[in-house]
RNA sequence: GGGGCGGUAGCUCAGCCGGUCAGAGCAGCGGACUCAUAAUCCGUCGGUCGUGGGUUCGAGCCCCACCCGCCCUACCA
């Protein structure tokens, strides 16, 4: 048993997420957890809602807010959606609790003293009338180089080339036209530099163990080329103070969200120990060098995975040029591996909350099954290059292979069961179509599982398919429902290796789909949880302030009491556990009108 | 401008270190079956692997150039 620490990107709280940024951290992070699970491994699974920085200044003001009653607005929506993905964290809380600004506090703190936090000056944009940092992307104005008008304060999108939001001519805020301010302003920079050196080392162990996705690797691998010393405090009064005398009662200098959000993987493993009732026992997955981490996020994030948060640990425990000591946390281990996934589009285009080219993961719950679409993330997704979502395609993979290929084999089995034993019966003697099929099922374990646990989850449940394929066509081939009469006791037996096929197979997809794997369980007979869900729980604040809802689960796994999750492995079937005429598990849908609606709201009609 | 990823059957995509690698699913066509949500099972049609060079006994798989799409480019997150 290992200490598997599954550490997901942390959404953003500006608004809904919508299908894509499940589609890159959320099912594949839950995918490969209750796998591990099973597995037999101790798995933490964190994460919450990003609440700081200046999109969501932005976004209150437009809304008419204050940034917390925008934040709790929408760090509810999501913890809503994500519960009804049935994504299995152990703790999904925010960056807004008190247990997280200390946590931060404390790493910036340490970091700050092992003399990786230096202050520099330099000019930057203001806005008049606020007071507030203007980002360079939130600066507007005329290219220097190409003279196009639409040029952003960091880049042109015009020629492409990168610059300074000083060097626009008539530079006007994107957020209400006025012209900002450029002002002298001190910030403090993480000294990348000071530790290019050990996060070399460290990329290079990782690169070592040949479990990197490429690209992933070489991206970051890139960045150690040309490493200068990044800003990680803002002129901004949204955000955690800089705990530092004459810094931490200045209500205009914050740190910047990227600092305390990539924290949050600690503080969440933190704030789960604490509400778990032994405040030590994050350590086991964070100090403990046998322990794995894993990070799920999609490629815009690598950068932060890669080189910021493991300079942020690097710093803490003194490993850098400048040496030092770690600080209260002890001996913070690095990411494990960085599980990058590329970018879903949709009908072709990217998505853009703002052209209205958007599936919000709750409109999609609405109207379908949450296991269709994990399926569809699962079986199309952008594991490894930008995949395409359009609703026929979505309708397609439910139709043809959720309900036509998984759905009928429990179906056409229960009802057979049903109709002419009433009960999962017993097994006579075998024959060898018979062990030929379990052991294809049994194998299966195996094979899906050695995938999942190297993030190929697509190539997973495609195997994962094909044992169910085999076991509709050992249901054709034995036909049972000719031996009624002929020769009932093989009929019994057919019926029987059928159920613990099953059964097999309902395990093997649990990962996957775990609602409908808890359905097919029912269908069966069974009783008890197989497939366990998170919880919304509404909490208190562990030191005073306001509550807000979490998402916990109780993940046990094992085959006594209290279990919750079964053993990744077959599990005998029960002969003589009754089975009813079943009621269909997935909803079949209708293609042209799912299409056409959807096309219909995307266009703007619903 | 720099860096990265991708361009394989009508559609969506697999193809790890070069030698059954030319594949799968869907769609199409033909057949079987009737337990099942007109589901299932069998068979079959289908591609000069973006373009042009090169390395090699042999290249989707390596090298070079080019075309197309996408992502990143560090004060959006």
């Amino acid at each position: 048993m290992t200490h598997v620490l599954s550490a997901v990107a942390w959404p953003y709280a500006n608004g809904p997420r919508h299908i894509g940024h499940v589609a890159g951290f959320g099912v594949p992070s839950d995918v490969f957890s209750r796998y591990m699970r099973m597995a037999g491994h101790d798995v933490l699974m964190v994460s919450g809602t990003d609440e700081h920085g200046t999109p969501i200044l932005v976004q209150a003001d437009q809304e008419g807010l204050t940034p917390q009653q925008l934040v709790d607005r929408y760090n509810r929506i999501i913890v809503e959606d994500l519960h009804g993905l049935g994504l299995s964290y152990d703790l999904f809380t925010r960056t807004t609790t008190r247990n997280h600004y200390a946590v931060v506090q404390e790493m910036f703190r340490t970091v700050h003293r092992n003399g990786y936090m230096i202050a520099q000056k330099g000019m930057g944009a203001i806005s008049p009338s606020t007071g507030r940092t203007l980002p360079d992307r939130y600066v507007e104005g005329t290219c220097p180089i190409c003279a196009f008008d639409g040029a952003r304060g960091d880049q042109c999108d015009n020629c492409g080339n990168q610059l300074d939001a000083i060097e626009l001519k008539n530079p006007r805020s994107r957020i209400n036209g006025e012209v900002p301010k450029f002002v002298e302003t001190e910030h403090f920079y993480l000294d990348l530099p000071a530790l290019a050196e050990a996060l070399g080392s460290w990329l290079q162990g990782r690169s070592e163990s040949g479990t990197w996705r490429p690209n992933v690797l070489k991206f970051s691998m890139n960045l150690l080329d040309d490493l200068k010393p990044r800003a990680m405090t803002r002129d901004i009064d949204w955000g955690i103070p800089v705990p530092l005398p004459g810094w931490e009662d200045n209500p205009a200098k914050r740190l910047y969200v990227w600092f305390d959000a990539v924290i949050g993987y600690l503080s969440a493993s933190v704030e789960w120990a604490r509400r778990t009732g032994d405040d030590d026992a994050w350590r086991k997955w964070w100090t403990d060098p046998e322990a794995l981490s894993y990070y799920f996020m999609g490629k815009d994030n690598i950068t932060f995975h890669s080189q910021i948060w493991p300079a942020e640990l690097l710093g803490y425990r003194g490993l850098g040029a400048a040496g030092g000591e770690a600080g209260a946390y002890g001996q913070l281990q690095l990411p494990t591996e960085v599980v990058s996934s590329e970018f879903l589009t949709m009908e072709g285009k990217q998505f853009s909350s703002s052209r209205g080219v958007v599936i919000y993961v709750r409109d999609v719950l609405a109207r379908y099954q949450p296991d269709a679409l994990r399926y569809f993330i699962s079986a199309a997704g952008p594991e490894t290059s930008d995949a395409d979502f359009t609703w026929s395609e979505f309708a397609r993979r439910t139709n043809d292979e959720l309900v036509a290929g998984w759905g009928n084999l429990v179906n056409r089995t229960a009802s057979l069961i049903a109709k002419n034993v009433g009960s999962i019966p017993a097994a006579g003697e075998l024959t060898d179509a018979d062990r030929d099929l379990l052991a294809t099922t049994s194998a299966g374990f195996g094979s899906v599982g050695a995938l999942i646990g190297s993030h190929r989850q697509k190539q997973g449940l495609a195997e994962a398919m094909r044992v169910v394929g085999e076991a509709n066509r050992y249901l054709s081939d034995q036909a049972p429902w000719k031996l009624k009469n002929s020769d009932p006791d093989r009929m019994r037996t057919v019926l029987h290796v059928a159920s613990q096929a099953i059964s097999d197979c309902r395990t093997l997809l649990s990962p996957y789909l775990p609602h409908s794997a808890q359905a097919v369980h029912e269908v069966f007979g069974g009783s008890g949880t197989v497939s366990p869900m998170p919880e919304v729980r509404e909490v208190d604040d562990l030191d005073g302030g306001p509550g807000y809802p979490v998402l916990m689960g109780e993940y046990h796994r094992g085959s006594g009491e209290g279990a919750t999750l079964p053993e990744w492995g077959p599990r005998p079937v029960v002969p003589g556990t009754p089975v009813a005429a079943p009621t269909p598990v997935f909803t079949k849908l209708d293609a042209e009108k799912v299409v056409e609606e959807e096309l219909g709201r995307l266009r703007g009609e619903g």
